[in-house]
DNA sequence: CCGGAAGCGGTCTTAAAAGACCGCGACTAT
DNA sequence: ATAGTCGCGGTCTTTTAAGACCGCTTCCGG
């Protein structure tokens, strides 16, 4: 695990956080953003590199702005 | 030009406005962040569809946090 | 018990980013 | 003039994201 990894993971439980938030499931939230949800699920644990453009589609299926994604998990 | 890659142009120009007002070279970027000179350039030209792990390197090497780099382009 | 949905892992191909490198034309200072 | 820097374009190889698809296990409602 990278410290530039980091930012991956971030990324993934706060598309996770969201989404469960939002109550969709990983193939509805597929259909809203065009991504296979195979590939979302992979997101949510931060096992891929996502391009700027994927992080867009993430927003627009999430109705959220990229701070979103790109902000620390909260520690609670 | 399509919508989705607005937000690669807009980047671009934020890298551009940032790098010259710190008064760096795109070599001296390069150096700072390890990403080759010249596909900073391609960066700044909103010409290539970077990853998320990429543009955390730019912040770092520049200094800022992603929301300067995805931040609107100040249309003055 | 059974059908459907959920999360998730994996496969395969294609497209493209990453990474390293070369070199040109313009400009600048020596 | 010439040595250095600049932005920038292009080439080549390797790596990996994208995209589409399949199927397993688990869980839940009827």
């Amino acid at each position: 695990m990278n410290h530039s990894d980091e930012i991956l993971v971030r990324i993934g439980s706060n598309v996770r956080r969201i989404r469960t938030k939002k109550g969709l499931s990983l193939r509805e939230l597929s259909y809203l953003c065009n991504i296979d949800n195979s590939k979302i699920a992979k997101i949510e644990q931060g096992r891929i590199n996502i391009t700027v453009k994927t992080l867009m589609e993430l927003c627009s299926g999430l109705e959220v702005g990229p701070s979103e994604l790109l902000r620390p998990v909260k520690v609670k």
